[in-house]
DNA sequence: GCAAAAAGCGCAAACGATTGTTCTAACATA
DNA sequence: TATGTTAGAACAATCGTTTGCGCTTTTTGC
């Protein structure tokens, strides 16, 4: 069909006999400020359409230095708590007409940096990033440079950098009140990566959890150093087999805790007879597990909806003012996997 | 820091007093073929690093007609399968150094369709789509225009569309196969959308497989509309409630699986004691469900990284040349949801 | 010593759209 | 008739890169 080359204004031009100025104008609704004929107008729009016209986004954007794109940076799009906020970031940003480059950074800074640097060549108007999340300054370059940007999951709180984030403090908090309410004191934590602030809250949460209730915090039961699978199944496997075995386990992410599951059906454990497993981040097929999974749900939907609104705050206001952070609260769901047990009489006598 | 705005070649040259063409040739690489000295290249590729200088990809797209960026069009990235492929169409074009734009579509086909438009209006040099699958015209149009693109998953095998997707046929077949091994005859398919080829194509393995068993074909066993896990759910209801409950379920997409597990569930069903259960499309987390799931392996990373690869001979080839179809295998994952069964007498009967 | 060749680089147009300014009629006013 | 208005539209610069061609200067060959 269309096999002619793409109509520009200068098509129309040629072809009407107006010139690309007029043209222009009447096709971006400014034909009265520029008090062109509502005949001529016609003319041109009804052409325009004959002809398929499209502006050129290229042409457009370099000269409005308005791209209409979001850069979205993640760490691994095939982790479904990613893709989930993906899938709201895009949302909300089509709503607003806006498109979205994705970068994947395989969990790899160098990865990210790159990204950054490249999104920033193609004229992004606002970047949302979930970082690999132990160094920040190429995104407060970004930032200080009047990027519009907004950091997700893994933030700097310390860092003038806008975020959006889960509590994780508050979720970590609840999650190991509820293990020891049922009776756990042997609680051990498969990390994420360290020094990231989602690790960080989510240990802190769970040291307060321990102090508030009277039980002494070992070190050494706070392992793993990654947020995917296979950490989860390795780190599991040397607990399950320590003399002092915990009596559960909380897995900083939904990777870990497949994982985690793994290794305790190897070593011939049963969930939650044998060890009981508290999950962060909730994910759909939570219910239909071997043993339905306790987890910490994040409101992915409210993450990726939030950061994009705030994003858009920044290209409206043009000014880079102080970053605002946003905590959104999560909920603990309660499963099977969590089984109530007695307490030892060791342990009561560490509480006395 | 950087609060100037952005180095442009104008800029450099301004600085260093070389031409922009001689800084634009240098920083291409193309110093060689236009003989500027090793002494004046030196110092632009130094002067360009030292003000952190990034070519305007708009003004080089305008120019060079070459955006070095990818549509990807996909019904739901939060759906595992397709986060998978995104993932491994991401990095395949990433090793070229082109970017993606994600479209999400919502398996909707307006929403497709106008994201098929407003990629052509953004200069993608190539479309890879994961049609919601029923109306292929847009897509043709897109083809003939001469944009290069390449359909995955629900592909059209009867237009001339270049197209990679699994086996579906064959991956139905097998599934079947192994079901009626099982001594399954009353095997129920809930399915996705109608009339697309993956839905179409695994119908025609079911079919076939039941065939060359000597087993009748009953055609209200075949339930459902959609792909979604909703529709998995509502479907198994129905089915379980039947008088003549099938003996096994092959959902045709893991969300579907994932429903219909639900719905077994709530009817205080088993499985695979009082059902067997097969599900197209293979999860991480398949092995560690109530009971570990049946299901055939699509080869996610396979289909990504060919389609990609396919797009990129496309854009180099500059011919739309006859479009090719690939064809993935896939691989049946045998896991505890099958369940070996008598047969019945009426069933012995049949097969006589 | 002098034409020819090579080295080293810049000029200016082009890509397609947008916009402040300017131009040209036609019409109105005095 | 001379002047002022206004409607209607075009000019030309601009955004940042790339590239065909052309322009100097230096080097080479004899």
């Amino acid at each position: 069909m269309d096999h002619s080359s793409k109509t520009t204004l200068k098509t129309l031009s040629s072809k009407l006999g107006f010139s690309e100025t007029t043209i222009s104008r009447v096709l971006n609704g400014k034909a009265e400020k520029y008090r062109i004929s509502k005949k001529t107008a016609d003319i041109i729009i009804q052409s325009a359409k004959d002809l398929n016209f499209t502006p050129n986004i290229l042409a457009r954007g370099l000269r409005l230095k308005k791209t209409h794109t979001l850069g979205l940076v993640i760490p691994d799009i095939s982790n479904p708590f990613f893709a989930s906020i993906a899938r709201s970031v895009e949302r909300e940003a089509r709503k607003f007409g806006y498109s979205i480059i994705l970068c994947d950074t395989e969990e790899n800074t160098n990865i990210e940096i790159k990204s950054v640097q490249l999104l920033r060549g193609r004229n992004m108007e606002g970047l949302v990033v979930a970082p690999v999340g132990q160094t920040a300054s190429h995104l407060e370059d970004v930032y200080n440079a009047g990027l519009p940007i907004v950091i997700i999951d893994r933030c700097f709180p310390n860092k003038n950098l806008p975020y959006v984030t889960s509590d994780n403090y508050q979720g970590a908090y609840e999650a190991i009140s509820y293990l020891i309410d049922n009776g756990h004191r042997r609680i051990a934590c498969i990390q994420g990566l360290e020094n990231t602030s989602p690790n960080n809250d989510r240990i802190r949460g769970y040291k307060d959890a321990l102090l508030n209730n009277h039980i002494p915090y070992v070190k050494s039961i706070i392992v793993g150093d990654s947020f995917g699978e296979l950490n989860g199944y390795t780190e599991a496997k040397i607990l399950l087999k320590k003399k002092d075995r915990p009596t559960a386990i909380f897995a900083f992410s939904n990777l870990i805790s497949l994982g985690a599951l793994k290794a305790i059906e190897e070593e011939n454990l049963s969930v939650p007879e044998d060890i009981s497993i508290v999950a962060f981040d909730d994910q759909p097929y939570f219910d239909h597990l071997a043993t339905p999974m306790s987890s910490v749900a994040q409101q992915h939907n409210e993450i990726g909806q939030i950061a994009t609104k705030i994003i858009f705050k920044q290209i409206k206001s043009k000014t880079s003012s102080v970053a605002e952070g946003v905590l959104i609260p999560t909920k603990l769901i309660k499963r099977a996997s969590v089984k109530r047990i007695q307490q030892s009489i060791y342990h009561e006598k560490e509480l006395a």
